[in-house]
DNA sequence: AATACTCGGTTTATGGCATACACAGATTCC
DNA sequence: GGAATCTGTGTATGCCATAAACCGAGTATT
């Protein structure tokens, strides 16, 4: 299941970080895996992951296709070198002392790194990753951030997991939704779509649904970006107030409300 | 992009909804879409996404790839119309009074849909969905469950947008887990790892990752369910709370929040 | 009822893609 | 100097989505 021959952790995991012995005997290489990906990367950024192919990426490199597996297994470990390389945050982090603060600050850096480089959310999530270094340098900077918050370890895992998988849905609906405007509906459709969507069969939905102008029957309204921010915000709002609450001691479960 | 010749929806939503004029020459159809999608289905459920081709869904029911192609005008299509008819809901379902406990349901049954069939999540999540049936419908449950909420419209559907791509996220993460033994590492591995992943580098995450038991090296133990579950409802009671406080008025951020 | 139109299913063909395999030259180890 | 080993390449295979052209089955029209 995807291990180096022999070091017992995934390869691409060990190229990542740099621990692959490199071969002594033979010619000397022509190429090397940070060239590899950043081609690969390159090509991603300007035509999306589906123009990622084998054959691209050597061309690119003015290499055959072929070539390229002497220095990686097989696409899916490109993919997988592609994706820690590509969440990369910046060198020097300045986290605010508020726990608070500085979690929004570490959500906003994760949120960045998927809107520099979006075909990531299009690499299909198997495995590993978590070992990435990349993934490694995240997870520790989102501990720092909660560095002086009364919980557990494994709680505070459960939270950076939480916020980052937010973040992460978030910004894939936001993309999804920059494609076509909001859902970019005819009104011809939409009065289709009244059809069936009505109010005695959809009694919640129908209304805000037809009514509202959540269905845009223009390519893209200026709005819908700050709506998209909004939403973001909101979101994560809930989660910080969420826990905010639960450090103070009280759950949503429980009953009483203290202060 | 994605239109019905003539009804200004998109292809996939018009099927799904039945509304699809049927031809009234020609020949009697041998297939429909409901048993295509039903055959696309039963394959992916037993054999994974990967495995659903055009060729392998004719195959399943007796007939030619391209046969396919007049029900559907091509693989996307087909696949969106499985996304939809996958995540369909109970019937009947009966909501809790409280808010709350109906969130908590209402997120189950996303869950457990999911659950029902995983390679859902593989599919791109490009596009439309919203407008399909069974979405609908779950997103009317979702204003159903928040009905009592003092929320505007807007804001409910922020909230149930945020707990789906959290429930999403989660069930991800947890087949991704559930594939490999936690994170399946060999002593040897870890050895390894700890060698750059080091306290002076990760200092929060150093400890965590390299004495806890985060790292597993045994296949699966008995414990990673019950983690994984506990961690699906800690966040998203961290949802809920943070949810709750905002309808009492106290928002994290505490300025200007409004009341 | 005959004809024209339309549609369903098949056959055949194309082009893209990942990747296995085997070879020739380069480089290093003994 | 030879053996071993590695690199980049050329060639080949097989899977996949899908286009195009065809025949025969129905329906609508006259």
């Amino acid at each position: 299941m995807a291990e180096t021959t022999e070091t017992g952790l995934p390869r691409a995991v060990a190229i990542a970080w740099g621990m692959q012995e490199v071969p002594q005997r033979g010619p000397n290489r022509g190429l090397s895996h940070e060239r590899i990906v950043a081609a690969a990367i390159e090509i991603a950024d300007a035509e999306g992951l589906a123009a990622v192919t084998m054959q691209a990426v050597a061309k690119s490199l003015g290499f055959t296709t072929m070539s390229l597996y002497r220095y990686v297994s097989g696409k899916d470990e490109l993919l997988r070198l592609m994706q820690d390389a590509a969440v990369a945050v910046p060198e020097k982090v300045s986290l605010p002392g508020d726990w608070r603060e500085a979690l929004r600050v570490w959500a906003g850096l994760v949120r960045d790194a998927f809107h520099a480089h979006p075909w990531v959310l299009g690499i299909p999530r198997g495995q590993v990753s978590v070992l990435m270094p990349n993934s490694v340098r995240v997870a520790d900077l989102g501990l720092a951030a909660l560095r002086d918050l009364p919980l557990a370890d494994e709680e505070k895992i459960g939270v950076i997991l939480t916020v980052s998988q937010y973040v992460t849905s978030t910004v894939e609906l936001e993309l999804n939704l920059a494609d076509e405007g909001v859902v970019a509906v005819t009104p011809e459709g939409l009065d289709l779509l009244s059809q069936v969507v009505t109010p005695d069969r959809y009694p919640h939905l129908a209304p805000v649904l037809l009514a509202g102008n959540y269905l845009e029957t223009q390519p893209v309204a200026t709005g819908a970006d700050e709506g998209i921010d909004a939403g973001y915000e909101f979101g994560l709002e809930l989660i910080i107030s969420g826990l905010d609450r639960r450090v103070h001691g009280q759950s949503a479960r429980g009953v009483g409300d203290g202060a």
